[in-house]
DNA sequence: CTGATGACGAGCG
DNA sequence: CCGCTCGCCATCA
């Protein structure tokens, strides 16, 4: 099978750093990919040089459970990368800033930046400390 | 070949 | 934060 988008998804999978993370949809921007899913797909048949376990999804967080979620979570955490009690990470500190040049070399597109003053999911419970007592 | 599913993401309520 | 729908890629029954 001469999927050219999960090669494309495989090669940007193995020039993520060890001690970085991305997300499933930042490699499917950058593969001009519009359905997240078969990036999943693609990290669920990937052979054993890519690592898989540096990537996670948008909110920062193991999208998988079990025994192969677990040992995600290991091997990040053996690369140096954090969690927090919600069980997420810090894109400031350890998401993956792909080189613009590189990118562009290999054919790539340009993916949106992957963190922003706030993390997704609009609301987050981390930060109630804004809303006081109801009286 | 058709239909269902999945390691996802954004939008809505 | 949770739950649901749609988007539209690959694999399996």
């Amino acid at each position: 099978m001469t999927n050219d988008l999960f090669e494309k998804i495989y090669a940007l999978a193995r020039a993520i750093p060890s001690g970085k993370v991305t997300t499933y949809g930042q490699l499917g921007a950058m593969v001009g990919l519009s359905d997240m899913r078969a990036v999943g797909d693609a990290m669920n048949a990937c052979p054993p040089d890519v690592p898989w376990q540096r990537v996670i999804n948008a909110r920062g967080t193991i999208s998988i459970g079990g025994a192969n979620g677990a040992r995600q979570r290991i091997l990040l955490e053996q690369e140096g990368v954090e969690f927090d009690e919600n069980g997420r990470v810090d894109f400031g500190a350890v998401g993956w800033k792909p080189d613009a040049d590189w990118l562009a070399t290999n054919g790539y597109k340009q993916p949106p930046p992957l963190v922003k003053e706030k993390n997704k999911t609009k609301n987050q419970a981390g930060d109630a400390g804004g809303q006081m007592s109801l009286f």
